[in-house]
RNA sequence: GGGCGCAUAGCUCAGUUGGCUAGAGCGCUGCCCUUACAAGGCAGAUGUCGGGGGUUCGAGUCCCUCUGCGCCCA
């Protein structure tokens, strides 16, 4: 029956179950099951621009892991695959590799291909040619990822792969925001946006990152209008706002600033008279406890001048750059219209580091500074994927409501939360606290060209001004659209961009209103009911931890808009990879390990044990020790099936559990399968492994040992067969229990004597276990291994073979302990090659071994 | 400033509702070609469970407090 190979070897399994896998379609969706007996996974969708990472392999196999059980466990899994293509890094690859730049307003040209090789000056090319490109690059990296989920062994169906790029997702994502536009859950305002100054484009709150910087406070008077008093000197790390200040602040409770409110003071250099407030958000201990309030400096600025309703002056361009402004004019009046003017065309034009230091200059200069700047070290908000610090600037966007402005949609979403199972329970308290702490609504339009445009255009009036209240919509059939090539139902191509006629927004969508319908995507929402009726809500969502805040959240927002339900039932959250030496691994600390070099050397399985013995929401170092223990472990599960399989014929199966030792060790593995199962079932695979090893090791080492000589024929036939058919029983057990984690090897010595997969096979039963254990005790097993081991101990210590023969073994102990031994005395002397073996009732427990005398 | 998590052997970590002398692997030391396994096996040594206080018959586990590290939010 078994078909094993003499000498086996953990080489090339990889390559060679996954050809019969795919061949045999092992793990391809079967969409005629229902909700019910369907495990549906919500798979992150990695970023392919970037590359290949070790944290790639580590949370990915987690789910693989609870994939697999759930198939063996009767559930019909729904894994899908998705590539996240759209973003900031492809972008830049395409324009580099290429030579091109995205112009939206370039005619769209169907026949263009670029140039061999990439000419100096950047060729513009509409949004679509640009579009292509990104395609055509990141289908290279779709295919690295393939390739490495494939090696790694992911039991996913690669028949249902998306793209958040592609026909479908554009196609989804702008219905479904047609949708919110329609209910009025989407919106546009011009409103003070969150700004990158180097990719010019809006960015969202959950994209910011605060990094430590250093900076200065600059001691600033500020002389009062009344006269009636000394200067009001504030601290400011952004001297070059000074321009931009349309009051001071501090805290209504600061006795020190108390009379002052309601009082005016003039801005140095400009001369603008502003007002000193009250407000609650103000600092006392920060600086001198009152700061102005500019247009816009930070976050604070906004809140401030909203709560305040304070006027707008702003200074700061979308490069970056002080703007020209008009000083004696409405709105920039000044007692010393001459000095602003004067002051401010030395700044005019500078990017904001230039005019910081020329500010500085002048103020020095005119004797305003007091003392010298003070260095310090300060938070800073950046754009993640940026690296110069973001700007305020005031611009017309596009939002989806989060929450962020809306007391009840905040506390719906708090509550989405609370249904929602987290494991590890306690990363709910992220979700709340970022909900809680959410200023905004959600912006989604981006001044980018890679993604999903925003599916509208706007009237342009006889005057040529661009109507944005005339919002011309496509019709949903028509989607996917980019209206920078597709025109409005009712106009012509002349009309692009004319008087009286159209202009396409511009603008594409953040990656996250699109990848926050991943459930919409893979479940096929608007082209196939069918099946998204069959898989959502989903059963489980996978990811990192760092992005609660935006994935998670905003699949959450947009579940609970659509359909008002949550979008899974579970979210399984994975730690961090750290480097061997425990530190974030990151690009700029080139301290990233790739991870097809640790797969070639060490094989899947050794690489899937120590990603799976990563606890659930823990950070975990690559460690190649880990690695080398699930190679040894996988090296020994081959072997230990060729043992049992080349003993045990079929007429193993036919043999009845007789002895106590074999009942009590099948009593110990159903405890196993018990315990995994339930840690499986609550998405805790660490657990399942660690006790699932925990019993593999002393099985091999300890019971495969002691019924050795009995397995290969030593005693009657029915104790005989009775250590074979528990050999069978357990080798078939753990196998399946090893499966899920250990995905090849498992198959390969499952392969050796059962037909089929053994990842569609069925999960152990605990019961089958227990009744061939009939009434068997798990203390049976552990007393005898623990007189083994005494022993082998003797044996070693005596530096002796452990083929050396024992003249006697006295076993001291209580008597329900020699009892349990006595249950397993003729393996034990089998095992030990005792030729006497004595039990004596004692209070002081203790083994004595006499070995045979040497030679 | 608010919150969450972590602190157990040289290293990486388990210790589920409080319960026998605190565990595993790596590393280290020693022994062994043993008919599944030398890219192996067997065995050995190693701990004021971060500090202090409390509840309890009993605390690594529960409570309080302090210290250090990491993260989230403001």
């Amino acid at each position: 029956m078994t078909k094993m190979p003499d000498k086996p070897t953990l080489d090339g399994l990889e390559e060679r179950w996954n050809e019969r896998w795919e061949a045999g379609g092992t793990y391809r969706f079967d969409r005629s099951k229902t909700r019910g007996e369907i495990f549906a996974i919500d798979t992150p969708p990695p970023t392919v621009s970037g590359s290949l990472h070790v944290g790639h392999i580590f949370s990915y196999t987690h789910t693989d892991a609870v994939a697999r059980y759930q198939r063996m466990a009767g559930r019909e899994v729904f894994y899908p695959m998705g590539w996240d293509d759209n973003g900031l890094p492809t972008e830049r690859r395409v324009q580099n590799y290429y030579g091109v730049s995205c112009d939206p307003s370039a005619p769209h040209d169907p026949d263009f291909t670029p140039p061999a090789k990439p000419e100096k000056r950047a060729i513009p090319i509409s949004r679509p040619n640009f579009v292509d490109l990104c395609l055509r690059l990141t289908i290279e990296d779709e295919r690295a990822f393939e390739h490495l989920w494939r090696t790694l062994g992911l039991s996913v169906d690669w028949s249902m792969t998306y793209a958040t790029i592609d026909e479908v997702s554009q196609r989804t994502s702008q219905t479904a925001f047609l949708r919110n536009l329609s209910r009025g859950d989407a919106y546009q305002a011009e409103a003070p946006t969150i700004w990158d100054v180097s990719f010019q484009t809006a960015v969202a709150q959950a994209e910011i990152e605060e990094k430590e910087q250093a900076g200065a406070y600059h001691t600033i008077p500020f002389e009062r209008a009344d006269g009636d008093g000394p200067a009001v000197v504030i601290e400011t790390t952004r001297p070059e706002m000074l321009p931009a200040c349309v009051a001071l602040v501090a805290h209504p409770d600061d006795e020190r600033y108390q009379p002052l409110f309601g009082k005016r003071v003039i801005t140095p250099l400009f001369g603008v008279e502003v007002e000193i407030k009250p407000h609650t958000l103000a600092d006392p201990e920060k600086g001198s406890g009152i700061a102005m309030i500019c247009t816009f400096g930070d976050t604070t600025d906004v809140t401030w001048w909203r709560e305040l309703d304070l006027p707008m002056r702003s200074v700061i361009d979308r490069r970056g750059r002080l703007a020209p402004v008009a000083w004696g004019e409405p709105g920039w009046e000044s007692i010393d219209t001459a000095a602003a003017i004067a002051n401010y065309s030395d700044l005019e034009g500078k990017n904001v580091k230039q005019a910081k230091t020329r500010i500085v200059e002048q103020l020095q200069e005119q004797g305003i500074l007091i003392g010298e700047p003070r260095p310090i070290e300060h938070m800073v908000k950046f754009f993640e994927k940026g690296d110069r610090p973001l700007e305020i600037v005031t611009s017309r966007q596009w939002y989806i409501r989060n929450g962020g402005r809306d007391d009840v949609i905040r506390a719906e979403l708090i509550e989405r939360g609370e249904q929602l199972v987290w494991h590890p329970p306690y990363m709910r308290q992220r979700y709340e606290s970022w909900v809680e702490g959410l200023n905004g609504d959600w912006l989604i339009s981006r001044q980018r060209f890679f993604g999903v445009p925003i599916p509208v255009w706007y009237a342009v009036d006889q005057n040529g001004e661009v109507d944005h209240d005339q919002i011309l919509l496509p019709n949903e059939a028509s989607l996917p659209i980019d209206p920078s090539t597709d025109i409005p139902t009712g106009y012509d191509e002349s009309q692009r961009d004319q008087p009286g006629g159209f202009i396409g927004d511009p603008d594409i969508m953040d990656t996250w209103a699109t990848s926050s319908l991943t459930p919409q995507i893979a479940g096929r929402w608007i082209d196939d009911p069918d099946l998204f009726e069959r898989i959502y809500p989903m059963d489980m969502r996978p990811q990192g931890h760092d992005i609660i805040r935006t994935w998670l959240f905003s699949t959450v927002v947009r579940s609970h808009t659509e359909e008002d339900k949550l979008p899974w039932k579970h979210a399984a959250l994975s730690g961090w990879v750290l480097d061997p030496d425990r530190k974030k691994m990151s690009k700029s600390k080139g301290n990233v390990v790739t991870p097809l070099p640790l797969l070639e050397q060490f094989g899947a399985d050794a690489v899937r044990y120590w990603a799976v013995n990563g606890r659930p929401g823990t950070d975990t170092a690559v460690d190649e020790g880990q690695m080398k223990v699930g190679r040894r472990l996988a090296i020994k599960i081959l072997n230990v099936s060729k043992f049992v399989l080349g003993l045990a014929g079929d007429d193993a199966w036919l043999g009845e559990v007789t002895e106590s030792l074999d009942k009590s060790v099948l009593a110990a593995l159903a405890d196993v399968v018990e315990v995994a199962t339930e840690s499986f079932e609550n998405f805790d695979y660490a657990r399942a492994i660690e006790r699932t090893e925990g019993f593999f090791w002393p099985f091999c080492d300890n019971y495969v040992e002691l019924v050795k000589g009995r397995a290969y024929g030593s005693g009657s036939d029915e104790a005989v067969a009775s250590a074979r058919r528990t050999l069978v029983e357990a080798l078939s057990t753990l196998q399946r229990l090893f499966a899920p984690h250990l995905a090849f090897v498992t198959e390969e010595a499952w392969s050796w004597w059962q037909d089929g997969s053994v990842h569609t096979t069925d999960w152990p039963a605990a019961e089958h276990l227990r009744s061939l254990a009939s009434n068997g005790d798990p203390a049976v097993f552990e007393a005898a291994a623990g007189v083994l081991g005494e022993v082998r101990r003797a044996k070693t210590e005596a530096k002796r073979s452990l083929r050396t023969e024992v003249e006697t073994v006295v076993v001291r102990d209580t008597i329900l302990r020699l009892t349990l031994i006595s249950e397993a005395t003729s393996d034990l002397k089998e095992a030990g090659r005792i030729a006497a073996l004595q039990l004596e009732t004692a209070d002081d427990a203790g083994v004595e071994v006499t070995l045979a005398p040497e030679g």
